[in-house]
DNA sequence: TTTATACTTGACAAGAATAGTCAAGTATGG
DNA sequence: CCATACTTGACTATTCTTGTCAAGTATAAA
């Protein structure tokens, strides 16, 4: 039960694009050098990101990215959501519907309470944290 | 970030040792049957939480598996942790010391934070509905 | 004491997911 | 016009997951 690496370094790479909010376009060699991640790899994670419009990208010279959005509109959830394709920890209770509704044990299973709580659990906390609450931290540490 | 099928069917075969607490063993066939799942692959599960003394197993005719401990005593995340290794949803947050310590960017690491909040919300979850809840519900049902 | 039933151990393996790399572009600000 | 930077898609090594299989060992009951 872990997170990928797109997620924890997809959380790293936009609390670095959070902290230049309006001081402009954060490069993914920029990024890559303070996280320690390749550029290639960065690239893969930025774009889903900007696939699903949480970052820009801006072309160029000075280009790189930006947030779509304000630092505290976005949230550490959102984020995951995008690298990990979902939250829930058991497939029974993803939010996809096909998916979860393909488990025909579901209407008498015992066990599918336990899993549906620990999914809100889960969605409580990530989405409870913004980028700007992030950046913060960085900048106060 | 899914938990295996190690935990979601060790959760289940549990419940069905759990409902015959005080009424003699299961046996790995038993289970097997009605939940679906090979017995081959159930053995190393059993295994596990045996070694792990979650169970006991008994041999010869009627015999199979027993709880170690009242059900109300043994609860999910016990189940969990010993079938999965883990409940951290992330390294830098595991319980096992030198694996934890491995991350040198952990001192400064913005991202850390979230991290634990939510191994925290996991255990919390996980840890807060026992054998004993789960059986209570079967038999209602 | 036999033997059916059931547990025990360890090796093996197909398939999917993870964690990246690599190459060949395209776009654009200065 | 060209350096910088993004874009796309294919490719790959490794690990994890999800099992299977074989060859036992133990024991309760008849």
């Amino acid at each position: 039960m872990k997170l990928s690496t797109k997620s924890t370094y997809g959380l790293r790479a936009m609390v670095n694009i959070a902290l230049q909010y309006e001081k402009g376009a954060t490069s993914i060699s920029d990024i890559a050098k303070k996280e320690g991640i390749s550029v290639a790899y960065l690239e893969q994670l930025l774009n889903k990101l900007r696939r699903k419009s949480l970052i820009k990208s801006m072309r160029g010279p000075k280009g790189g990215y930006v947030l779509a959005k304000a630092p505290e509109a976005i949230t550490v959830g959102d984020i995951v959501r995008v690298l990990e394709g979902d939250t829930a920890p058991v497939y029974c209770v993803t939010s996809h519907d096909k998916i979860r509704q393909s488990c025909r044990r579901s209407p008498t299973c015992v066990a599918k309470g336990v899993w549906e709580k620990l999914a809100n659990a889960i969605d409580g906390v990530l989405d409870s944290v913004s980028l700007e609450d992030l950046a913060r931290q960085a900048t106060h540490k």
